[in-house]
DNA sequence: ATGCCGTATGTAATCGATTACATCGTGACG
DNA sequence: CGTCACGATGTAATCGATTACATACGGCAT
């Protein structure tokens, strides 16, 4: 005699069961749910007591393969372990998430392959935009992002080419900023931290360098370019290079390509004995939380980053409401040069 | 005279659209891309062809709603920007997508919000599985993971009391042996940095901390313990505690529940001219990549991070194929000591 | 009284794939 | 030679929601 609608239910409740219980239809379920200003107050409130009794939740397949949309968005991001795209990642969730977009995460580090599962996964319709903080369009074996029909939107590094809105800081006027910084203190022989040569930040940031020491008229010397990849590790190398030179022949300053380096060499040469910023000045690039936290506090260029996510997103959102969004595709944010502890005029007068 | 079916084509490809050009039924382009040995080659090769022509995609939601499965499961992360759980995110993401699961990074940083939204997408039947990092069963006003029908598995932060697998470490029996070094080192007067006195991860420590104090018949002092919230900012302020005190009557050791308190104390205490370790020895918590980097080094309690990440996919990898997997639940993986330059025996003689 | 309009709701087509079941040959075996 | 089995493929039901269109009803104007 127990009723057994009620007390066997192992799957989820669907629509049917909702309309079936509040005696209306599925139509009207839905409108309820939907738009509750079309349907009379009685059927609302019959319909809401029904789903809260079955506790029922749209099957969002269902939904997704009907209206043709999934209100997610992919975000590819070199590596998520990387402090600096974390941040980014946080001025995305906010701006999406506040838009009542769902964001799916591609982590690009690791195994090579899962580039191309994400690629494929925006072509079977998962995803209705793309943010690329990667420096490149993804591809997999057969085919790219662009055969995906849905907007792409570049942030922090620039795509050269492409025609999709891009959101980047000014890379080579700011580390000009940061080296001119340098050489107003009265640095002459300023070292440069370099990024892997692959990378368009490393191109940019090595240019601002040249044209700083241009502008100054101080004369390029390729001997004081360091090969680095990003890695703290390249910066312990880095500073072991500085300290194998003789004193007289080191740098007084040195402009790294981005934080990490540079405060892996500061760690480096200084339990070595090197004073910084009395010996060696040094200024990073990024502005990751680090940066305040070592020893001494870095100097640095502090990118906009919760705002440089958040813009993006907003132009990705625009994008994928309007079809074709406003006139203007490339947006630069302004980064600032953060003055702490670890640049000062040289000790010895140059020259 | 163009071939208008090929010229205008502003939609992808279905699977009809495959089958037509293929000549074949729609069941057969189904069978040849999920199991090519039951149709013949002839057929096979005629539908591959038609499928690299047309570029065809499986849509993913139209699979999802028929097979009601999602190959997802959503990660729930307190913090994406704490590089502790970057890196379990990592082994989670290496193990999940080797068994072509995806990833859905649900970051509870931030609005209090989203955590309802995540546990409403799961209940929604966006995700086969999830996984915990975060302490706590999420859920939304009307809802609760539970109610998801999905398996749940936690891992880092052990939630005590729920019936599914946990992935952990020791914490009390490793704090104890980070304690443990201490004393062996010849300390006694050691102090405590907690963290938010609600956080499980923070009573097990202090257990431990309590745990070896005693059994070195060591009095526990409440004066030595120091109220933190396991963030860089709080290790500062314990920090500025300490210096406050008389220099005799400052611990010669101090125990903090996590890396990041640790290297703000230190950073702290070592500006104002206290040597590390000679006049303080400091042990931290969790391993993380800058515990290595910083000035000096940190001794700590190294976790197994990427460990921790792909044991409890697999944990629930098994659960979401063989519905009940296996009997052993709550699975506890080894964290180790790492003696770096933070530790050393106490200057002046104890007591 | 008739016809028309607007409002609330119901009916059924639709999204695109998977798959149970039906069909059609073909070869083997009694 | 008939039937049976099996292999390859086709037909159509199905997953669960949204929504265009149909219907029904009440009121209002003529």
């Amino acid at each position: 005699m127990a009723k057994r609608t009620r007390v066997t239910r192992p799957k989820a409740a669907r629509i049917a069961d909702v309309a079936q219980l509040a005696g209306v239809s599925v139509a009207t379920v839905s409108r309820t749910l939907a738009r509750p200003e079309v349907v009379i107050e009685e059927t609302r409130l019959r319909v809401l007591a029904a789903v809260r009794d079955t506790g029922y939740m749209p099957n969002i397949s269902a939904r997704n393969l009907r209206v043709r949309k999934t209100m997610v968005v992919l975000v590819a991001v070199p590596d998520i372990a990387n402090p600096f795209f974390a941040e980014v990642l946080q001025g995305i969730d906010d701006t999406l998430s506040a838009a009542d977009y769902g964001l799916i995460i591609a982590n690009l580090a690791g195994s090579p392959g899962k580039e191309a599962r994400y690629v494929d996964l925006v072509c079977a319709g998962q995803a209705d935009g793309v943010l690329l903080l990667c420096g490149h369009v993804m591809r997999s074996p057969d085919r790219d992002l662009r055969d995906a029909r849905v907007p792409l939107v570049a942030a922090c590094e620039y795509i050269p080419g492409e025609k999709f809105p891009q959101i980047t800081i000014d890379n080579v006027d700011t580390a000009r900023e940061a080296v001119g910084h340098l050489i107003k203190l009265g640095h002459t022989n300023i070292a440069y931290l370099s990024g892997p040569k692959s990378n368009i930040l490393e191109q940019q940031r090595l240019e601002g360098y040249r044209q700083a020491l241009r502008e100054a008229g101080i004369a390029a010397d390729a001997g004081l370019i360091l090969r680095g990849d990003f890695t703290f590790r390249a910066g312990v190398e880095a500073g072991r290079a500085l300290l194998a030179l003789e004193p007289v022949a080191r740098p007084t300053a040195l402009f790294a390509a981005n934080d990490e380096m540079a405060i892996g060499l500061i760690k480096t040469v200084h339990t070595a004995g090197l004073q910084i910023p009395d010996d060696l000045s040094v200024v990073g690039f990024d502005g990751i939380a680090y940066a305040d936290y070592c020893e001494p506090t870095l100097t640095t260029i502090v990118q906009p980053r919760r705002d440089l996510g958040a813009t993006a997103a907003a132009e990705l959102i625009s994008l994928m409401t309007n079809g074709r969004a406003g006139p203007r595709k490339d947006i630069k944010l302004p980064a600032t040069l953060m003055l702490r502890d670890s640049t000062r005029a040289p000790r010895r007068s140059p020259s």
